[in-house]
DNA sequence: CGACCTTGCAGAAACGTGCCTTCTCGCGAG
DNA sequence: CTCGCGAGAAGGCACGTTTCTGCAAGGTCG
């Protein structure tokens, strides 16, 4: 039987537009992609052939021959194994938001890929590159990457000297010491903080930034540790912070949930927001501020990173850029907020709150 | 020159295991892929080879070859085109995450693919199937997938009797009956609802089920309609619902952002909840469990249809279904808070609230 | 001892593109 | 008349797999 006729199954491929065109495959190849020195009555009649045909060019055969697959993939490493951080953070859901949109708006698509390194699923997939979120020190999916020569570009300075494409952060130092200062000018005498127990620079930069914050100060550090990516862990560390006998008068948390957590607890402990606790968390969440009291959060500006980090990854595949690591800092976002007003002096003996509307 | 022996650049392929290994390339493909009959020595030892060279099938060969990708398209359609709504709504994120999950776990990844049909984008990834999120009626992404013969599993009945491959839903109308009949129970003479004006099948089932909830209690029905993706218009809606003259005294809203633009709403009126308002909404956020007061919540258990959507679409993929559509139907749960508890008897009279701790 | 089966492996045909090379034809200049 | 030239189009290889088919060697059985 012959094959150029009888599609036996399937959708049609080239050569069948090439058969009912009359033309050869080279003909239609050049005439759908714009290349190739063709009158436009050709390529117009190919276009609608092929329109009629209902022809769609084969992905992976394209892929194949070209070595691009128009897909980046996008993987969050640091919190734990199988269930994506995705949905607890409202930080990671934005950035990725924001990925998928660049991503888009450059003809490419996003591919969401486990932290672990599962080869079945990590090499079924071929990438033009990926985005890493937060990886950790020395990561052993991103140094595979890289020794695969995929690129990689990460949201967060990776650690362990790994040679990525690139990366894009905050300048977390300053932006902890900036909020440092402005609970201290709100009154505060002993700053407490709620940190993780994962090495990825976000938890250690801020950690640091802290410890030589309170060295600067003078005061001894109040902090609590636990694991990020466990949400009663983060409640119950919320609680053991408030319970110490040098309990801090102000509290920054460094993940998302640790406002309703820092507040479920003062309320535990009789503690008054803001009179009593001053309180500051990292959250990208618009709920902090229909909260009883609002509560003060430093924005990571999710958006800006996740479209940053795509722009960077792009014109790395497609080879826009020279050759050198892209380095970018964007820079953080302080909401005040209710929870960390400065204590207004007139109220010295603080009285029961009165009724409803302030 | 020979092909064989000089690579020029990129990985080792498998031609060169083969070379290194001293087998035949058949041998290669059989000893990694666990096929054909081969001693366990020369596997092994092909084995072995692959490794030392750093051998990664090529995913486009593969994918070329077997058809398989082991891709899976995840789009959201009804709210709007660009941004997703991946992170305004608690539900799509839990619900790509559970998707995500359960498809690593059977070996596939998910592709975020934009609402509108791209061809740049759509076509040039190869999907093995795809799960489409609130369809809109006769819905043109999903059309065009059918048309293709892409195995489609929606999430939310399809309307305009597309052919897809299955669905999964969870009974709107009973829920919403239910939740209705709770607040009835609960004192509400006039509920109200804040819908939305989008044509997929939750708004539309949900409406509908208002409407002939209204019907047999005999109410009138009072609501409010309002393009769902725009969340600012969500906040006006709220507010026009309690300013009109026939004012309800509790309100069901659609949309997750409804419980708080509600509350915010109330505020602004005077009007206390639960006392002088009772609120539910439908949401997946766990922030409701800790507003002023705490909101009562319909959840639609997205970690569930994530999970059954992308089951049923592999199966189709992987021919282990019949042929036939699969239709299932996840439960709803209501999460009882203080927003929709019954008027204490007693308080006829509500005196302003209290001091601090209830 | 020959027919037949089993084991272990190799050859080569696809899969559907993209693109490099070549071929043909018409036409104007020498 | 011939030669060169450029536009227009076709031929065919390569991308890296999977897998169908086949082939030789050794073992078994009537």
């Amino acid at each position: 039987m012959s094959r150029s006729t009888g599609r036996r199954l399937g959708r049609a491929g080239i050569r069948d537009v090439a058969a009912a065109a009359g033309v050869s495959i080279t003909t239609v190849s050049d005439a759908l992609n714009g290349k190739g020195r063709l009158p436009d009555a050709t390529r117009s009649h190919v276009r609608e052939v092929a329109d009629r045909l209902g022809y769609r060019p084969s992905a992976a055969a394209r892929t194949l021959r070209t070595g691009k697959s128009g897909l980046i993939g996008l993987t969050v490493t640091t919190y734990g194994d199988e269930p994506f951080t995705f949905t607890e953070f409202a930080y990671f859901a934005e950035m990725a938001r924001a990925a998928t949109s660049a991503a888009l708006a450059r003809g490419y698509a996003l591919v969401i890929l486990p932290a672990t390194s599962r080869h079945d699923v990590w090499s079924n997939v071929a990438l033009d590159g990926t985005v890493v979120i937060d990886p950790a020190d020395g990561d052993s999916v991103v140094a595979e990457l890289v020794r695969h020569g995929i690129p990689v570009v990460s949201d967060g300075r990776p650690g362990g000297a790994l040679p990525v494409t690139g990366w894009v952060d905050n300048d977390h130092e300053a932006a902890v010491l900036g909020l440092l200062d402005h609970l201290a000018d709100a009154g505060a005498r002993r700053i407490g903080l709620l940190t993780g127990t994962t090495t990825d620079t976000y938890t250690r930069l801020s950690t640091t930034a802290y410890l030589r914050w309170c060295e600067r100060v003078g005061q001894d550090p109040v902090y609590e540790s636990y694991p990020a990516h466990d949400p009663c862990a983060g409640a119950v560390a919320a609680d053991r912070l408030l319970a110490r006998p040098d309990r801090p008068d102000a509290v920054y948390g460094l993940f998302d949930p640790n406002g309703t957590d820092l507040l479920a607890a003062a309320r535990r402990y009789g503690l008054r927001v803001p009179e009593d606790l001053l309180l500051v968390c990292c959250s990208e969440s618009t709920g902090y501020a229909s909260t009883e009291p609002p509560i003060t959060t430093l924005s990571l500006k999710p958006r800006r990173i996740g479209t940053a980090v795509v722009q960077i990854l792009i014109d790395a595949i497609e080879g826009l850029g020279d050759g050198r690591p892209v380095e970018q800092v964007i820079p953080t976002d302080l909401i005040v907020r209710t929870s960390s007003q400065r204590r207004s002096p007139r109220t010295t003996i603080s009285p029961p709150r009165g009724p409803a509307g302030n």
